[in-house]
DNA sequence: TAGATTGTTAATCGATTAACAATC
DNA sequence: TAGATTGTTAATCGATTAACAATC
């Protein structure tokens, strides 16, 4: 058990739970971490601290229950305990993230989406309603969302998340190419930064990394 | 200098881009290491280090040229010198990738796209070309991609990816809910797991955290 | 019971921060 | 020159790994 879980440990847990629910799909009940870690390329000691951050879920000379501990690591993600998200841009990206993450199964609830295209104004993606930014306002009052999706131009990430925070919302998912973490103290930014990512990708490419 | 550089080092680079390309946007010539480290909520010392991995940029009692700075890291990073790239995948995110990423100005060239649906197959996105999955291994004959873009279905990453190997790349910009890296190791992979990301951000909204 | 494997403490390793002499 | 700020070494902090007693 432990008090304040680092962010390392925590990034590590969805790859845990991917890696269980995978168990459990091809039949396997019971695991140590020795085996898991075979299969992560972790060691089996970073695996056993990990989980021990949130309690014993194993039995000594067993292992690990395959079912328990997914449905254990589910609950200290949040997965079964919806929390209500609003997006804002409904451009490629936002488009792509809507119709391709699974929101459900990961404790997430998407309750409207805004653009200012009058061309998406009004429709619906994937079973939600799309509406105007003008009423940002007016439907927060009504979902209270806790997440903030942003998917709006690198230019509007900043006004938009400031309507946002003053609406109530306390975390951002944030594909805008900018940090906004800085300027927005108290609240959480988990940030996509694919540009970035592709950078560092190319990093490895260069010659000298090799040598 | 230094000559292993760590992948925490390595992450920061394109961030540290990012902020000198707005710096100098914005008309500023000439930056501290504690200036800047105010602006990225670093440690002046931090930045100080991870500069010094690859040269001295700085000038004692100066501090930094912003447009030297910046054209140090891009030269570090590869933003200048193409690589290419193959996409194999042209679903939601696919699209969204290609349209969205502003590749050369990352050191990358997307030369082809492959998906296995009739109705996009032969069409042109963002100038790019798009084949049928069957022709991948005479495309890659002739491009040499060095690069592959994986957005296809998780189903699907394996087998592609391990195609594309034999066909000569030597890193994936995965965008498949799947690890991969425990199953071709001499390959980089760079994963963006948008699933595990949310799980993340969802974690920091439960109350335990909190208190 | 004996073997296996956990939970946990201690040791190691690596990354971040602090300090300061060098120097522009 | 004096003040500022780097590059770099040393100190600290945190995360990972190793070891092992507890115990199923």
């Amino acid at each position: 058990m432990n008090e304040n879980v680092s962010m390392a440990v925590v990034r590590r847990l969805p790859r845990y739970y991917r890696y269980l629910e995978e168990l459990l799909r091809s039949g396997v009940n019971r695991i140590s971490s020795g085996a898991l870690s075979a299969r992560m390329g972790l060691t089996a000691s970073q695996i056993r601290q990990d989980l021990n951050c949130f309690g014993g879920f194993g039995q000594q000379g067993y292992g690990y229950n395959v079912e328990h501990l997914k449905s254990e690591i589910g609950r200290i993600l949040g997965a079964d305990d919806k929390k209500s998200a609003i997006m804002v841009g409904l451009g490629y990206m936002g488009h792509s993230i809507v119709s391709h993450i699974k929101f459900d199964k990961r404790g997430v609830t998407i309750k409207a989406i805004f653009d200012i295209r009058d061309e998406v104004v009004g429709s619906m993606v994937n079973g939600i309603r799309v509406y105007h930014t003008d009423e940002l306002e007016r439907i927060c009052e009504e979902i209270k969302p806790e997440i903030g999706i942003l998917t709006v131009p690198k230019t509007e990430a900043e006004k938009v998340s400031e309507r946002l925070i003053r609406n109530g919302v306390k975390a951002f998912w944030n594909f805008a190419n900018m940090d906004l973490q800085m300027k927005f103290p108290g609240v959480y930014f988990e940030n996509v930064h694919l540009g970035d990512s592709l950078m560092t990708l190319r990093y490895r490419l260069n010659d000298r990394d090799k040598a």
